[in-house]
DNA sequence: GAAAAACGGTGATCAAAATCACCGTTTTCT
DNA sequence: AGAAAACGGTGATTTTGATCACCGTTTTTC
């Protein structure tokens, strides 16, 4: 199994240097979750930078009793979860929770500060990474503010589906509710909508997007 | 005035070593902007990294005809703008507008990049920053949807306050509005609302803080 | 196979905030 | 000083989405 896990960080970290990764394998450690369970919870102090070896994980924020989704982690793309406490240790303000079974591998903080400094590669990655989740969050907050309920899931449709790589898309209208931060009723009535206007199809456990 | 801007830095920058100052020295260039204007516009391609030397900056989004605030850059605290476009460039996703005359410096990406590598504390400073601006969008966000305008008005009206440390708040319920992404009516129920309820007390030009 | 749990549909009602319309006051500009 | 622009107040109306209530169907569980 560590072998796999292994070949996980090979794919992930495709470009860097055979004494990083040796390292790497040397100070991490890996956890396996299975679907829809919490990797880091809101108000947790973590002395580990968390990364996403294979499976998905969505970041969710928690304020009140509201919560909702801000975006997502693929073990594609690029795996570094966070290091917002990494260099100044707080509790973290949001939470992690797999998609699917999902693979992590933790790394020590001081071995990545270590690491930060000797290998550019590494600080690159995280860097790029930390970027692309600035991006993502800022692009949630302006569909959240600017658009309805209604784009907001078509927005959110499309999204499953390409992450899926699949038209058809297995959720529970109370799921959805939940990432969107609204009420299954709410979910309920525009499928519907959405329905007649021909943008989707609901069957009996799934609902299946046109769009071309 | 180079003079005064070279004091800036050491006030912005108080821990780095002197080669790097004087490198910084060598490449960056100043620009000063009056109170109000955009300092970085929403869709622009950035060669450069803005540091507020002096002043202050917001940062906006804007999506649809919607435009609201995101959060502040000071120069006390710290006073990078953003690397979200160094690595990899692409159309920045916000604007920046000075909130008061301010003097920016920019560095040529090149040389950031090279910094970067080369100076551990440049490399610290700018992630330290780049985690505090994540910091303040998440919690704009949180606010955004869990917190109905009343309370955000109050937020906004307590940290302006807290930034200007004054209680009397010079701006009129229409450029509040355009932070909050509201418009002008509401600012103006709300805040004879909160007259009401003592929170605050509306001068001629100005709003008065009222909490202790 | 029966009970329990999750799921989905839908009407009625409510609340927050956006929008429109209008109007008087204050400030700024020339 | 006089015109123009910005500011602020307020009623009426509308929209969006949240909440409540209720009920039938499907899936799970034991």
């Amino acid at each position: 199994m560590v072998d796999t896990n292994q070949s996980y960080i090979k794919q992930c970290f495709p470009v860097i240097e055979e004494r990083l990764y040796q390292e790497i394998i040397e100070s991490c450690s890996y956890h396996e979750f299975p679907s829809s369970s919490y990797v880091v919870k809101q108000g947790a102090y973590l002395n580990f930078l968390p990364v996403v070896l294979k499976g998905q994980i969505k970041m969710y924020a928690e304020e009140e009793d509201v919560q909702f989704l801000l975006y997502y982690i693929n073990s594609g793309e690029s795996c570094i979860l966070s290091f917002n406490h990494l260099f100044d240790p707080k509790p973290v303000q949001f939470s992690a929770i797999t998609e699917e079974d999902t693979v992590v591998m933790t790394l020590p903080v001081n071995k990545v500060k270590e690491w930060f400094v000797k290998y550019p590669t590494f600080a690159r990655i995280i860097i790029n990474d930390f970027q692309r989740n600035f991006a993502d969050l800022l692009q949630t907050t302006k569909e959240i503010v600017c658009f309805g309920i209604e784009d907001r899931l078509v927005k959110y449709l499309e999204n499953k589906a390409k992450r899926d790589k699949s038209n058809l898309i297995h959720l529970s209208h109370k799921k959805i509710a939940l990432d969107l931060g609204t009420s299954r009723e709410v979910i309920s009535r525009i499928t519907k909508k959405l329905e007649k206007t021909g943008v989707l199809v609901q069957h009996k456990r799934c609902i299946e997007l046109m769009g071309c």
